[in-house]
DNA sequence: ATTACATGTAATCGATATTGTTACAGGTAA
DNA sequence: TTACCTGTAACAATATCGATTACATGTAAT
């Protein structure tokens, strides 16, 4: 099991439209240096849209970036790309038989504690702005 | 995307193997509290036992804890049944262009940032034993 | 030794999610 | 009108999960 790679993509995604923001970034662009199909960046594209975090039109070449990099937190982007939805990151078995002590209370005794350890993973990603990612690769990018 | 219920399932067995502990923990009586399949109960014993938390023998009905239950935390019964590997909750694309400043560089900058996030979960079911799944249930049990 | 019953394990199936691909509708500007 | 872009749907290939069936193997009681 792995979340799936849509969240990393859409990291890639604005972080290049920031390094590429002099010019046109285009799903054809973006789908060259992510390695993909233009289709597929299109869907993160329009993900990304909706959550508000770039700007893009219909019949107009190339994104931008609708708030400022510092502003947008790697949590942001996890939820914009829809990898894991609020208190699911684990499953719980479903319909345990209620007859039974534990079967009838470990659905309830287990949520908080998967809740808990889902937030603290989260709560990493808030931590973390594209702001970051962006100078980490700039660093990168002079040193070698 | 959900980490799979092994996990919950594996909690559960281990909780009832404790609650039963005067009785004989079979793989059916299991089945039947979780309400899924023998078959499915055994492989998830394998694993359990492979990890050497329970106890079970060919051949014997019954599985038996193989340590104290304030000794067993859920992060243990989460690498028992083996529902995420190291460094892969979250998936990276593959091949991003080498030729782009972004794609040579985001898997490298993504890395370490994704592995602190899962750090920070597993470390939250580092920091819960058994002994508190099964006191928390027992509590339960007596208020009803 | 035979019988009854348990665990161990492999094969298979249906359901679901992911990723890539193709195709096309619709918008924009030269 | 033309060229090119985004938006979106449909579909295939692949992988994983959970359930199911079947059977080999081990144990103990008769």
């Amino acid at each position: 099991m792995s979340i799936s790679s849509r969240f990393a993509v859409g990291i890639h995604i604005l972080t290049l439209i920031e390094f590429n923001k002099e010019g046109v970034t285009s799903s054809e662009f973006l789908a060259s240096s992510v390695n993909t199909n233009p289709a597929v960046i299109r869907k993160l594209m329009g993900m990304l849209k909706k959550a508000g975090l770039i700007e893009v039109h219909p019949g107009i070449a190339g994104a931008k970036l609708a708030k400022e990099l510092s502003d947008i937190t790697l949590f942001d982007v996890y939820k914009a790309v829809n990898v894991v939805q609020e208190k699911e990151l684990f499953s719980i078995h479903e319909s345990p038989h209620p007859d039974c002590p534990v079967g009838r209370n470990i659905q309830n005794t287990i949520e908080p504690l998967f809740a808990a350890a889902q937030f603290a993973m989260e709560k990493v990603l808030r931590n973390v702005t594209l702001e970051d990612v962006v100078k980490d690769i700039a660093t990168k990018e002079n040193i070698c």
